[in-house]
DNA sequence: TTTTCTTGTGCAAACGTTTGCTTCGGTTCA
DNA sequence: TGAACCGAAGCAAACGTTTGCACAAGAAAA
């Protein structure tokens, strides 16, 4: 194991203490002009990279450029294309970034929050599991920055960048209605996220506004995975008297509900119409091409990175929250 | 910003010294009962956690469970199947994965290896971004595992998992023959991929054992992003003689293939037939269902952390070399 | 000439671990 | 009664930075 060269090798060489090096490598302090030259002469012919896990360790109250990301899934496309918003951001401010998934597992949550802080990552990203979520609040009265994302927290007072989940479901579900359905399925997400919530709420409040009355027996809650779209869009298709819609809450759901459709062989939009949230790939070419309420992903993760560096910088700023707008896109599944 | 307790903390507590602490916590050396007891009471107490910035500062030798995943592209779902693989595997063994997108550009894949080595990852996990990557094989020598997944490194004597990239095209071109197409596109990756040159060889061989030919212009090579699939079909279907089938090498091409010929207005697989590379979420339901070549991506990502994780535990063992079989899920599509 | 600023540089502490070495009391063995 | 050993615990160095402070030398001010 050849070991990366030092301060100390590069001090050595250029005949200068290592405090003239670092300060030649910040610019900080007054460094006479020739001084800088030998030393970054030396920097050059070592390959000298300053290891960041010493700076770290030194300067608990300096940015350390690493910021944490934790998502349920990334394999979930909203999650990526969420991720791939911070890392742009955080790539173009020289940050890197610390990916973890905790697959909607609590205990997995806590220990990458732990992992993160033992880092001491400048500051995390995260939907929160669920919205009280006392390790996330331990994180933040421990000073690290947090921004929540997707999902909220009750409590606290952190910046946030969620999306307008009521207004997105409000309207998917008035289209529906407006295609004349009468029976609305809705496959929705755990109850105790903010997310899941938040959509019913819009689902219901759509109904009532068309003077609808919301079935019970056509209100499921999933846990946002594959599986459990297809499990619960089975069980509402096999009802006696089965919806003639289905809303479902989010991306992969969409997909496990599409797969029980398909396999009952059902027609789309005539023998069930459904609409989803989240944008999939391959959506608009999907025969007949799917209307969903589209996340706009990307921009919640760049925009929760862009108020994470700026927390970073200036730790006594006031929390903002940002609303961003999902929008339906109406095609031929309703 | 409140502190975290540190080992000293902890020491003066329980009225030890700090390598007393240490050594409880590792269980090296030889430690009185009762003196643990008091040690563990006031780690307890205190809520001590290991801060591992330290750790790794200190034991360049020791592992410090910290693991580097760098990717082309989590947007891909591939990628995003293979980082899954890779962290559960690490989950299970108290890693932690430090994951990066490098989004096909050269100097971001540097930024994200210098970081890594500058954060003394234990190893990295990486698809090369082509064969001869002199800033790998710079870390290889350095002394840091390394484990190449999907694309290989052409020199070098590394632990590597692949998949039979020719295998897997000449099975699924040898499909579309026997279906009988005679002129079939393909939309190939980057000619300077591993991936991309054996995908194609497979395209090759399947049409010379078939005896026919390999028309140039029904060739084309795309950078496995969405759009190049989209272009590149446009292309191919715009010929004067345009390909009655096409084979498209991963599946963001293939998803933009589906949007060219879907604004076409071709019948699938009537007008034209098509045949992708990696399993996509929808492909399965799709109308018609997809015909794939399904990569067993969170197999990879399983073994590559295996391997690298093996190789952290024994830096002196051979390296391994696997190759995952790929398989033709054949549906409707061709 | 002496005093007071600058300017450029070095010294050394601190961050939180791990670990080789030392120390110290007590057994065991001759 | 020593010598030799052993088990338990402490001391201090080291990892690679950053940074407050000290210090020397020359310049400016008195």
């Amino acid at each position: 194991m050849k070991k990366n060269p030092s301060l100390v090798d590069v001090a050595r060489r250029a005949n200068v203490n290592i405090s003239t090096v670092s300060r030649t490598i910040h610019q900080t302090g007054k460094i006479g002009a020739e001084t800088q030259a030998r030393v970054q002469k030396a920097m050059h012919e070592l390959g000298y990279k300053p290891n960041r896990v010493a700076r770290r360790l030194r300067a608990r109250d300096v940015a350390t450029h690493l910021i944490g990301l934790i998502i349920p899934n990334i394999q979930n496309p909203f999650f990526a294309d969420l991720a791939r918003g911070v890392e742009d951001v955080a790539y173009r401010n020289n940050f890197a970034v610390m990916l973890c998934n905790y697959d909607e597992d609590e205990k997995k949550e806590h220990f990458y929050l732990d992992v993160m802080q033992a880092e001491s990552v400048d500051g995390i990203i995260l939907p929160p599991i669920h919205e009280q979520d006392p390790a996330v609040l331990q994180v933040v009265q421990n000073g690290t920055p947090v921004v929540c994302v997707d999902r909220i927290l009750s409590s606290g007072n952190l910046d946030k960048v969620e999306v307008d989940n009521h207004s997105g479901a409000l309207e998917a579900v008035k289209h529906i209605i407006a295609q004349g359905h009468r029976r609305i399925g809705i496959i929705g997400g755990p109850a105790d996220s903010s997310t899941g919530r938040e959509r019913l709420s819009g689902y219901k409040d759509a109904h009532a506004s068309a003077n609808l009355a919301v079935k019970p027996e056509l209100v499921r809650f999933g846990d946002f995975k594959q599986e459990s779209g297809q499990r619960l869009a089975n069980e509402l298709l096999a009802l006696a008297s089965p919806p003639t819609a289905l809303f479902v809450c989010n991306g992969l759901m969409t997909a496990g509900a599409l797969e029980a459709i398909a396999a009952l062989g059902l027609r789309i939009p005539k023998q069930i119409a459904i609409v989803g949230f989240d944008e999939l790939p391959l959506a608009s070419v999907f025969n007949p091409p799917l209307t969903v309420v589209r996340q706009p992903a990307y921009e919640v993760g760049q925009s929760a990175a862009e108020l994470l560096l700026k927390r970073i910088a200036d730790a006594s700023r006031a929390p903002t929250s940002l609303k961003l707008q999902p929008n339906l896109i109406i095609r031929k599944s309703c």
